[in-house]
RNA sequence: GGGCUUGUAGCUCAGUUGGUCAGAGCGCACCGCUGAUAACGGUGAGGUCGGAGGUUCGAAUCCUCCCAGGCCCA
């Protein structure tokens, strides 16, 4: 057998496979992302991609759209929220940028601060260093601390530049915005000379939140709340004047004397035994009722309402009211009562204060008006002294009774505590647990206490105008858009809350407050004395506060010329000479809260760097970070500005929710939930990491688990495959070859106009900075429109036409346009992939920097317009699908190309689009439908006719398995339909 | 404790002003293809819309309360 000349039939019957157009690409399937991202990271360092997206706006003198970054911390690597807020920020620039704009993007840093400065300041400890520290002088020793911190800052910088770089964000790292640059930092102190200038800037005893351990004051934003277990305490203050005390209660008639052997007392509850040392008063609500009532064997005033609770404390089950009710009053009416301290020698009066509530304790508040906001206000109300006896390093000081001085006040609740018991004005004490302000870095328990600081005041008239607090209520209100809409009354609640802003820290490492002091405390602060060390900065940074006598930092400053110079100033001046006058002042030793810092940013980045100039009204156009910054940099930003400018640094604000693990819960390194950036990199690579943040509605909270990016990387992959399919597709195709639109009843005008809409839709929430909807659409029509349906539906043609048909080159011609136009609306999201893919598009060597798809805008409408049937047509498909499977399921046919399928064409609107594409392209178009179907024939039938015909006996096309009822045996031997054999050229 | 906010199929999410709005994709199951093949196509099952009240002829959609989260504050 094996020596017999083979039949001719046998001989001739060729294998059509070489002679199809299959696809063909060097876009593989696999991504391998982590290995060749890089390699675009450094095409686009080689083609310099930042400039030259800036050259290009040049040229095309596009117009200008700015935004911001807001500084992250220059701390540790980058971590969830990172990614998040910079991707996110990333897809703003890059669809801007797309969209035609020319937006600069300017990476920061927040550099200053205690993080860093603790963070050295142990590390200086731990290697014995900070013991030669001491013996320098203070400017030497701050001096030296700077030094180490900028090390410190700068190590990390950049160390996060790298990271931000592999997430494929386009910024300009090379000119990055510090905010320890000298420039910045003038431009700070320009920022805080206008707010002098406005008259927000004051200083002020104050109860300021402290820091034991740092031995400085902090601001809101460097607190967090750790539960804490206190010592609750109910204390008997003795009354002073019982007359008063009787007659308030209407009690006139009882014997005073007799009545003061039984120690009638006003009880109060506190959480902070170590403050009563400091209590100056008892706040009672004016229009809240008091009783008088007997408790612990005291006649004791206590809020009505509060009576038996507090009552039911030491006797169980003694709730009854009134039983020992001796008599009742307003609030009101105890003004002008006394008691006696129970362990100080002195008296202090009960007054009024709205903020009393009955919620806790005795409805009587011990006021410390050093040692609390509220006590503050009361304390100013009322005209008590801001005492404060408790020293920086968390001791008491010698105005407390002796067996108190000295002793750290954590210790000393227990000794108060014993105190009160054995004096017996302990009525009832018990530990509990409750939420209490941290210091975020050092996490241990902050106080409040009164220091000496300097203020932003929201309620002074900037100016003689209005308020920073009404100003920056109306922007709230009127001028900001805010993204989601809900910002604004977040907002509007914090600033309507909002203390004065503390901007005065006792570190090390930071940007100076400027101000020159005498030796009787008086002090130098204007406009044109900061102004003139701005320039001394400018030139030598904030170091020059140390490094320079005030002599010097002063030089140019002329007190004659400064409208604002203060008295003693000027007559310092005209007795002994201003040169003399500056030898004598002392710097101050205060820094700014890094927040003032990183609030100034619109000026000493957006201003000074011309992409904004807020004077002038040009703002910038948005901020985006995380919700937190409603009161963090959002706030401060406004804040700054208004006061300085009078205006908004921002028109819109948008911010995204934080990262919680996959039960909701919050991320944190004790409970080991956390999961590390460099490893999702490492495991998916950015494009798939960008693809999950474009696929989140980032408003809310964002669970953060490996499942979600693996379902990203299949969603990636389908998105990957689908563009892969298109390129492979068009390797013979000359782009340009085919013109004009095609007829409105091809599958191919169908597609365009399909992803036309596409494009509007996606480009429409592109706008909206709804990324989600974008990501949505562009999934859904790579994997509906293009690979269900038109892509399943032409491959026929593709493969099996020949080359040059006009049918296939039409089709080709249909996807390099969706090819082209998908990489330009993916770049944004996946800008490795989508620039892979275009480059390949446009067969682009490897070595070739001159083409990046982020140059490219959208592309325009393709100008095909679809017929108006296809929705019904494609309902059509939709119904013969599911007769085709049943079909399949009922063992009809197997292999849909076994197929003819009736389709019910009930109102004969198929036929009519029929008729139609036979005029449109002198087709069938029935055999159009089938390739919809995927299968070899398709008749239009009545109503009640559809069925599936199985045409398992036809003969079967040997090249492209159709059964389309023109198979016969050709010239070659072979058996093929009349487009095949047209196609191999055989008869 | 307060302000803002979230809770719709196993997962990610759509659901305009209350009336076919209970949907999509993924995943899963089953089937087909084997000339997109570590691909591709088809069909299907799955939810008392966090819970409980209430308003209404009618509520995922409005009101109240509760539960579980998140951010910010006290």
């Amino acid at each position: 057998m094996s020596q017999e000349t083979p039949t001719p039939a046998a001989a001739s019957k060729p294998s059509y496979k070489e002679t199809l157009n299959l696809p063909k690409t060097a876009f593989p399937m696999r991504a391998n992302l982590v290995q060749n991202e890089p390699a675009s990271v450094k095409r686009w360092e080689k083609m310099n991609l930042y400039a030259a997206l800036r050259e290009r706006a040049r040229v095309e003198a596009r117009r200008p759209w700015a935004f911001h970054d807001g500084p992250p911390y220059a701390n540790g690597s980058i971590h969830l929220g990172h990614l998040l807020n910079k991707v996110l920020k990333d897809f703003v620039v890059r669809t801007r940028t797309s969209q035609g704009f020319d937006v600069p993007y300017v990476p920061g840093w927040d550099c200053h601060g205690l993080p860093i400065e603790h963070k050295v300041m142990t590390e200086l400890v731990e290697s014995g260093k900070a013991v030669k520290l001491e013996t320098l002088s203070e400017d030497d020793r701050r001096m030296a601390v700077r030094r180490e911190c900028r090390k410190y800052a700068e190590k990390y910088i950049k160390l996060q530049t790298g990271q931000m770089k592999q997430l494929l964000t386009v910024a300009d790292y090379e000119h990055p915005y510090l905010t320890m640059q000298p420039e910045y930092e003038a431009a700070t102190l320009e920022v805080f000379a206008d707010l002098v200038a406005h008259g927000l800037v004051y200083r002020a005893l104050k109860p300021v939140h402290w820091s034991i351990a740092n031995q400085t004051a902090l601001a809101e934003a460097e607190l967090e709340y750790y539960d804490r277990e206190d010592l609750s305490v109910y204390v008997w203050f003795e009354v002073e004047n019982v007359a008063g005390l009787l007659r308030a209660f209407g009690l006139g008639g009882k014997d005073e004397r007799e009545f003061a052997d039984l120690k009638p007392s006003l009880m109060i509850w506190t959480t902070t035994p170590w403050t009563l040392p400091a209590n100056l008063a008892v706040a009672v609500h004016p229009r809240y009722e008091y009783v008088l009532a007997m408790m612990g064997g005291r006649p004791t005033v206590v809020a009505a309402e509060l009576h038996a609770k507090v009552k039911s404390l030491r006797e169980k089950g003694a709730g009854g009211h009134g039983s020992a009710e001796l008599g009742r009053c307003k609030g009101a009416d105890l003004v002008g009562l006394t008691y006696r301290h129970p362990f100080c020698a002195r008296t202090s009066p009960v007054v009024t204060a709205d903020y009393v509530t009955l919620e806790d304790g005795t409805g009587l508040v011990h006021t410390a008006p050093g040692h609390g906001a509220e006590d503050f206000q009361t304390g100013h109300a009322h005209g008590l002294p801001i005492y404060c006896p408790v020293r920086a390093d968390g001791t008491y000081d010698d105005t407390v009774p002796d067996w108190l001085r000295g002793m750290d006040i954590w210790k000393a609740n227990e000794v108060i505590a014993n105190r009160l018991t054995e004096g017996g004005a302990m009525y009832f004490s018990h530990t509990f647990t409750h939420s209490y302000p941290h210091d975020w870095r050092g996490k241990t328990p902050v106080i409040f206490r009164a220091t000496e600081q300097w203020f932003a005041g929201v309620d002074e008239p900037r100016a003689g105008g209005a308020d920073l607090r009404t100003l920056a209520l109306d922007q709230t209100r009127a001028e900001v858009k805010f993204y989601p809409e809900w910002g604004r009354n977040r907002m509007r609640g914090m600033l309507e809350s909002r203390p004065d802003w503390c901007l005065s820290r006792q570190r090390a490492w930071g940007l100076p407050i400027p101000v020159f002091f005498n030796e009787r405390g008086e002090y130098l602060l204007t406009k044109r004395s900061v102004l003139c060390v701005a320039e001394k900065v400018r030139a030598k940074g904030s170091d020059a506060w140390f490094t320079m006598s005030a002599a010097q930092l002063l030089e140019g400053y002329d007190p004659a010329g400064d409208p604002d110079a203060p008295q003693w100033v000027i007559d310092a001046c005209k007795a002994q000479g201003w040169p003399t006058l500056g030898f004598a002042l002392r710097k101050s030793s205060d820094i700014f809260d890094v927040w003032f810092e990183s609030g100034c940013s619109w000026h000493a980045v957006m201003d000074q760097r011309g992409q904004a100039d807020l004077k002038h009204g040009r703002a910038t156009e948005l901020y985006l970070e995380g919700s937190d910054q409603h009161r963090g940099w959002f706030q401060v930003s406004l804040l700054t500005a208004l006061g300085a400018t009078g205006r908004a640094p921002f028109k819109a604000l948008l911010t995204h929710g934080f990262t919680v693990d996959k039960d909701g819960k919050k991320m944190s390194k004790s409970l080991g939930n956390t999961i590390e950036v460099e490893d999702l990199l490492k495991k998916y690579g950015a494009d798939v990491c960008r693809w999950w943040v474009a696929s989140l509605n980032f408003e809310g909270d964002i669970k953060v688990d490996y499942s979600l990016f693996d379902v990203a990387g299949e969603s990636y992959r389908k998105v990957r495959n689908t563009l892969r399919f298109l390129l492979s597709n068009l390797d013979d195709y000359d782009p340009g070859a085919v013109t004009g639109a095609p007829p409105p009843t091809s599958l191919d005008a169908w597609a365009l106009s399909e992803f036309d809409g596409l494009s509007r839709r996606v480009r429409e929430a592109y706008d909206r900075y709804d990324y989600r909807a974008a990501h949505n659409a562009l999934y859904d029509f790579c994997n509906e429109t293009l690979s269900a349906v038109y892509l399943a539906a032409t491959k026929d043609r593709l493969y099996c036409d020949r080359p040059g048909s006009p049918r296939r080159r039409a089709t080709q011609r249909a996807m390099h346009l969706m090819c082209d136009g998908l990489c330009r609306l993916l770049a944004p999201l996946l800008p490795h992939t989508a620039d892979e893919a275009h480059r390949s598009l446009w067969k682009c060597a490897s070595d070739d920097a001159s083409r990046c798809v982020q140059f490219e805008t959208y592309l325009p409408e393709s100008g095909a317009s679809a017929d108006d049937a296809w929705p019904q047509v494609m309902a059509g498909r939709d119904a013969a699908l599911l007769g085709l499977e049943q079909a399949r399921s009922a063992g009809v046919v197997d292999n849909p190309l076994d197929a003819e399928v009736h389709v019910e064409d009930a109102d004969g609107s198929l036929r009519a689009f029929a008729r139609r594409f036979a005029e449109q392209s002198g087709g069938r178009f029935e055999a159009e439908f089938a390739d919809l179907l995927g299968v070899s024939r398709v008749q239009f039938v009545a109503a009640g006719e559809a069925r599936v015909v199985s045409l398992a006996d036809e003969p079967r096309c040997e090249r492209s398995w159709k059964r389309d009822g023109t198979v016969r045996q050709r010239s070659d031997g072979g058996w093929l339909t009349d487009r095949d054999a047209e196609a191999v050229g055989v008869r």
